[in-house]
RNA sequence: GCUCCGGUGGUGUAGCCCGGCCAAUCAUACGGGACUCUCGAUUCCGUGACCCGGGUUCAAAUCCCGGCCGGAGCACCA
């Protein structure tokens, strides 16, 4: 076949891909009307985004775009202990959702709306739909797992009301007073059962300080704040299926129609186990991690610092679905994903880890070479090539006496005596049984270079990095033969730079 | 234990609602070739899956029943 039809073929075939070629997308989403839909993210800031979060991110708010709707960004912070919100997480939140390219279009702190919450509930009481209960919790889970009413279940609304208002004055303990919705005490699954709306819990919160002693739980905050919103789907994780069952006691008794729901399976990342924000928090304090943008934790801006660009965790997830199963999986279809948009930016460079000096028998002058920068923008480097030259420890272990390698685009090496460390000049130019091999190496001049550490989630490479790496400070770019890297800064001719991925 | 949900190649995913066009899609991973002065990219070829057992039907990945396996919930957490 000559080259002509080589390519010629090879064009053709091309096209006839590009067609086949269809989009991940997220699939159509249930009784969606455009410009109708409103979705919503509701986190609880007591971290950072992780990557977990990133799912609820990214697929509420594409479904916000894909209909031309709106997205809510809700924080349920109504624990200040148990679930306590970061001050600071409120903003990450709004930070990487600007990072991946959306902005909700409302934001709503659900502790600063606690009064409108107080007045749903007193309808309900008056209603006679809730009612406030005395009981302990462990008295309560008798009766729960019994299936009959508790005692305080047939007060009056009047009666019930007077302790509510006595609960806002502060004059009951924590755990003495709650209150509960009615659903059916003898529902088939307990878990929907009289569960609570309102409970005390006396602890400054971050947000609104001591405002409130009374605090809803997250089925009543969210039940009526997706109603205020005009929430028309909700999708979540499965762990908050039972908050639908739960909630929708309270449309019913209001009147108004739930949202369409949908429920996602949990995401296991292969590379980071399972870490949980408060487990990450207690690693954290514990100094296993230098911080939440430790290039070893699950955070976006972990991420963001190691470089990779937001699109690629988009598609990440969007392939991921939205399906119900749990699934586990690996990073490295991110790293393939993030490559791909990488690849083509990326500068490159040499960093040498391991470096070990060899000097080159025969080589007189300095010679000055010029290497490709960026291989898809034709853009090229410099670098000095003399007589005694770094290159890597890991390299050197592969080769043998009478050996040649070549440095990459500077000249060809044999070995005299691997023992002794003997090399020769052998010439500039390419010879072609070198070229077949992996003998092509990298490698640094002597008297001009930075000394480099790249850190990853595994370990921290030492090495030495050419000084051209200084013009992309930053950025991604591919350390040759060994993987991309986010150089992060610089000082006293030391390089830092976070590992990306190969 | 009780209540729900789910099980498609190594890993994800499409198809399942409305059985036939599915000898099952796409991605990633893996193996091999080409190309390249990077172990990256590109490119070509290949490997590889419908949890099991019954049933319904002319026909089942798709519907029904049972089993097995996995998960979630059963909080005054979110």
């Amino acid at each position: 076949m000559s080259e002509e039809e080589r390519k010629r073929l090879i064009e053709l075939y091309r096209e006839e891909r590009a067609e086949k070629k269809r989009e991940i997308a997220l699939p159509p989403l249930p009784h969606a009307e455009r410009g109708k839909v409103v979705m919503r993210f509701a986190p609880n800031p007591n971290g950072p985004p992780t990557l977990g979060s990133a799912r609820g991110m990214i697929v509420n708010a594409e479904y916000a775009e894909m209909y031309s709707g709106k997205l809510v960004l809700r924080f349920d912070d109504t624990d200040p202990r148990t679930k306590r919100p970061l001050v600071e997480a409120y903003d990450w939140y709004l930070e990487d959702f600007e990072w991946l390219g959306y902005k909700p279009d409302i934001v709503v702190y659900a502790s600063k709306r606690i009064p409108i919450y107080y007045e749903y509930m007193e309808k309900l009481i008056d209603m006679g739909k809730a009612y406030a209960c005395l009981c302990k919790r462990e008295e309560f889970k008798k009766y729960r797992d019994a299936g009959e009413n508790c005692p305080h279940r047939d007060s009056s609304p009047e009666q019930s009301m007077e302790i509510w208002e006595k609960m806002l004055d502060g004059r009951y303990e924590e755990g003495e007073a709650v209150i509960r919705i009615k659903t059916d005490m003898q529902h088939k699954d307990p878990a929907i059962r009289d569960w609570v709306a309102f409970r005390i819990i006396y602890e400054t919160h971050p947000l609104v300080g001591d405002r409130f002693i009374v605090y809803p739980t997250l089925d009543f905050e969210s039940a009526i704040e997706d109603h205020l919103n005009e929430t028309t789907h909700i999708i979540r994780g499965k762990d908050l299926i039972d908050s639908e069952r739960r909630q929708k006691y309270i449309y019913t008794y209001f009147g108004w129609g739930y949202p369409v729901t949908k429920h996602w399976g949990r995401v296991k990342i292969h590379e980071f186990g399972k870490l949980s924000t408060s487990s990450i928090k207690k690693a954290i304090d514990e100094g296993i991690f230098t911080g939440w943008d430790d290039p070893a934790v699950p955070t976006l801006r972990a991420l963001r610092r190691r470089g990779f660009e937001s699109e690629a965790i988009k598609k990440f997830f969007i392939s991921l679905g939205i399906g119900e199963n749990d699934v586990s999986v690996s990073l490295k279809n991110l790293y393939a994903e993030n490559r791909k948009i990488v690849d083509e930016r990326a500068n490159r460079y040499f960093f040498v880890e391991n470096p070990v000096l060899i000097e080159i028998e025969g080589m007189e002058e300095e010679i000055p070479v010029e290497l490709p920068l960026n291989p898809s923008k034709n853009t090229r480097r410099k670098l000095k090539g003399g007589r005694r030259v770094y290159i890597s420890g890991k390299d050197l272990d592969r080769f043998e006496t009478g050996e040649m390698f070549r440095l990459k685009e500077f000249c060809n090496v044999r070995i005299v005596d691997i023992e002794k460390m003997k090399f020769e000049f052998t010439g500039t130019e390419i010879e072609e049984d070198i070229k077949k091999g992996r003998n092509i190496i990298h490698w640094l001049p002597e008297d001009d270079v930075l000394e480099c550490r790249v850190i990853s989630p595994e370990e921290e490479y030492r090495g030495k990095v050419e000084r051209n790496v200084l013009n992309d400070m930053g950025r991604v770019v591919q350390f040759e033969r060994f993987a991309f890297c986010r150089v992060e800064s610089a000082e006293n001719n030391e390089v830092i730079a976070i590992y990306t991925h190969p």
